[in-house]
RNA sequence: GCCCCGUUCGUCUAGAGGCCUAGGACAUCACCCUUUCAAGGUGAAGAUCGCGGGUUCGAAUCCCGCACGGGGUACCA
């Protein structure tokens, strides 16, 4: 895993990560990090904490790397600058690369005259063959020059990617590529070569984006007399519409930034396992089966779109089936205490406080899709009185205004000797009132949940009365009647 | 323009010559459950397997063209 330091995660390098990840603990490998940060133009500065906190976050955790070391360190490209020199020069010792003075100006010109001519773009090779005088003379002139690699000019390159299975390209087709810029650092291409071979890497796992440049690696691994890894090019992620690759525009695409809306790294995960691979039938696995089915030569290699619906299913589905009360209680906790609704020892499991909000909690379990609805779905479990509302939605449709208020009064004094343990007998002897009343459940019902929880949506009558305590419940009540009255 | 990759229900996919009257999931719709909202259950609709040629007794599955989609084409990764 080699992310750039440009910004945050994005969930197509989630995705490669988290393929990469499942292969390497499915065979018992290592995940290396590395972290790619070549281009001083788009560096951004808090980025590196950012990507390692999304990896930790989805539970991706590395073998080697930055803030855990290794054999094979740095990992951070910009403190290796030292080898890619030493390599390029070596390079250019063997006739396998060469200084290129051309102007970016002349550059730009060679490329807009090929394409004009339907010729292949690139590089026209102008400074491939100087002379040791010309070069004495660029210098002079204090122009810095890039090094290019040379290109074999006929004949052909390829790979076995596992996914696609043999890639050829033909050489004459492929240009002098820069390696080391002017400026000293290496292009992604030098420093990825150089490092896998040092670091030992034995598969490669990227986006397809990289596909056409693999050529180019291959003749670098060529040019130093390696061996090339193992190449795997999954798709890249495209919009919801198919339309070009995910991008900020279509929504969240940072990982830290499901993580702030309330998402499971597990659902994340899950999801984005199912991106492009699949194992039977099967929607739903565990971090184990995950390793234990998942095969990168399985992964689909046609490009897929990215679905904030099923994401959001899959996250509700979590949440709904698959997290145990007390850990959902554990995840939904920090939320409420950000609120204000619950004090800091309710993070304690064993404290009363965190008792109460796992039975609140209990009731929203199957409504919840997000984590972060935790605090709009439960609220007036934790308040004394409910949130103000109009005094008319306590009048259920096709119901007599006047009715609703001495309603209440009997359903006060019938829930005044109630048993509120007793979610069934509690019904048992409100349902007794709507037949003597004449009304119907949804009548009756709506009004008390209304006086009871200030709105018309709630969990289930009975247990949110059994959890609210007969205490709040007939204050509630009691507030209604008033508020029915004075309307 | 040039190079590379890809193409099964709207979407993610199963499918590796006969098991396919093409299976599952999300989304959609209907019904059931029901005190609201969810969740759950049942069912419906939805794919001439991009198109055209081959190979074969037989092709979604193999081969070749074409079309379309995506990626790349930087001293960015």
């Amino acid at each position: 895993m080699a992310p750039s330091p440009t910004g945050d995660l994005h969930v197509g390098g989630a995705r490669t990560a988290l393929f990469t990840w499942l292969f390497a603990r499915h065979h018992g490998g290592d995940f290396i990090l590395r972290i790619e940060d070549t281009d001083r133009k788009r560096f951004v500065d808090e980025s590196m904490q950012g990507i390692f906190e999304a990896l930790r976050w989805l539970g991706l955790d590395w073998d080697e790397g930055p803030q855990v070391g290794g054999p094979y360190g740095p990992y951070i490209q910009s403190e290796r600058l030292d080898l890619y020199q030493e390599r390029a020069a070596w390079l250019v010792e063997h006739g396998h690369a060469y200084p290129c003075f051309c102007s970016p100006e002349r550059l730009n010109e060679v490329r807009a005259a090929h394409r004009e001519r339907g010729e292949p773009p690139g590089y026209d090779r102008h400074c491939r063959n100087l002379t040791l005088e010309q070069i004495a003379e660029y210098r002079a002139q204090g122009i810095e020059p890039v090094i290019r690699l040379k290109m074999p000019l006929e004949g052909t390159t390829s790979l076995t990617d596992l996914l696609r299975g043999e890639i050829t390209w033909e050489n004459r087709l492929l240009e002098d590529a820069v390696i080391l810029k002017s400026d000293g650092y290496p292009t992604y291409h030098l420093a990825v070569v150089i490092d896998d071979h040092l670091m030992k890497i034995s598969h490669v796992t990227r986006g397809e984006e990289w596909l056409p440049s693999s050529p180019l690696h291959v003749q670098l691994y060529e040019a130093f007399g390696w061996e090339p890894p193992i190449f795997a090019h999954p798709s890249v992620i495209l919009k919801p519409d198919g339309k070009g690759k995910l991008s900020k525009r279509d929504g969240a695409v940072g990982v830290l930034e499901y993580k702030r809306n309330g998402y499971l790294p597990e659902a994340l995960d899950n999801y984005l396992a199912l991106l492009g691979w699949s194992s039977g039938d099967q929607e739903i696995f565990t971090r184990e089966e995950l390793i234990e089915k998942f095969d990168l030569a399985d992964v689909n290699p046609s490009p897929s779109r990215f679905s904030f619906e099923k994401l959001l299913w899959m996250n509700q589905h979590y949440i709904n089936h698959i997290l145990t009360l007390e850990d959902l209680t554990q995840r939904c906790i920090p939320y409420l205490q950000q609120a204000g609704l619950v004090s800091d020892v309710a993070g304690d499991p064993s404290s009363a406080e965190h008792a109460y909000a796992q039975s609140v909690i209990a009731l929203l379990k199957d409504r919840m899709k997000l984590l972060t609805e935790v605090v709009e779905l439960t609220s007036f479990f934790f308040t004394e009185e409910t949130e103000p509302y109009e005094p008319s939605l306590l009048v259920p449709k096709k119901t007599e205004p006047s009715a609703v208020g001495p309603a209440l009064e009997r359903v006060e004094a019938i829930l005044t000797e109630a048993d509120f343990d007793d979610e069934a007998a509690m019904q048992a002897s409100l349902d007794e009132l709507l037949a003597e009343l004449g009304l119907k459940r949804g009548q009756l019902y709506m009004a008390i949940r209304v006086a009871v929880t200030g709105r018309t949506v709630s969990p289930g009558l009975f247990e949110t009365m059994r959890v609210l305590g007969k205490e709040r419940t007939l204050a509630r009540i009691a507030a209604a009647r008033a508020k029915l009255a004075a309307g």
